[in-house]
DNA sequence: TCTTAAATATGATTTTTATCATATTTTTTA
DNA sequence: TAAAAAATATGATAAAAATCATATTTAAGA
């Protein structure tokens, strides 16, 4: 369901909701303590900045960082912007004729699941996930 | 989440489960209806064979199809077999140090979803699905 | 205004996954 | 028992995803 990518994306963006408080951090200090290859990491922070889920400034000093705004996103948006739409609406056997009025076998089986995995993901904001480590109720190992 | 090897396997099985019905059936009037390549299906079908998920004999007349045995299996089993054990397991970030007493902020928005998922995919048998088309509930499209 | 430190842009390489091709074995049937 | 039709086994190729490398742009500070 989710790409490498993604997963690598949504940890980045919680790692800086956590550790940012508007202060820059670069890239290096994201990538080392989430184990993610630092290069690899900078290219997917670019369409982030882009599509202004995350807040990044060039330069001496500079680096990347969450706004208010940026902060009341939410997980989905990650995903979208990295592995596109398509991958989170299509069917768990993706077959394109699959739904609601011709569901496949296991869509009946999945779809409340499905919808609430969704729904969490789209609801839940990055501020919100962030305050919920705070408070000790989660955690972000590795 | 899953694979498009898994996918495929998964999409080939139900296929035999609603079209042969103790018919032995070959590759190609699989591969095509379903629309998967024939060759990589013919691969994929092997460790399912050899993992007694689905039945076939060789030689002229010969084919795949699924026995009773076969068809008590369930979703799981085919994805345990193709993906591995691993996928079905990791947290939705792949941290491995996410588990129920250090749960990752998506843990816990996830985790009754994930194991509702689950539960369905490793009880409700390939029988019971292709039932569940038979009598109309589902479909195969493509 | 020059140097330096950072992000950004772009492209190359590697690895994994998906796909294709071909040779071998087994079974049927003539 | 020979020929043909099927699965099976193995390896080669292609495509996609992940990773690495390098050059360019921007901003800070001396």
């Amino acid at each position: 369901m989710l790409s490498n990518s993604s997963k690598y994306a949504i940890k980045a963006v919680l790692f800086l909701a956590i550790h940012s408080n508007n202060k820059r951090v670069m890239v290096k200090d994201i990538s080392d303590p989430i184990n993610v290859p630092q290069a690899y990491l900078a290219k997917l922070l670019q369409p982030l900045v882009k599509e202004e889920l995350v807040s990044s400034v060039r330069g001496p000093k500079g680096g990347f960082y969450l706004n208010e705004e940026n902060l009341n996103h939410s997980v989905i948006d990650i995903i979208r912007v990295i592995d596109g739409e398509e991958k989170l609406n299509s069917c768990m056997l993706s077959l394109e004729k699959c739904n609601e009025e011709k569901p496949c076998p296991l869509h009946n089986m999945l779809v409340v699941s499905r919808k609430n995995i969704l729904n969490n993901l789209e609801n839940r904001t990055i501020k919100e996930l962030a305050l919920a480590v705070e408070k000790g109720n989660a955690f972000l190992p590795l």
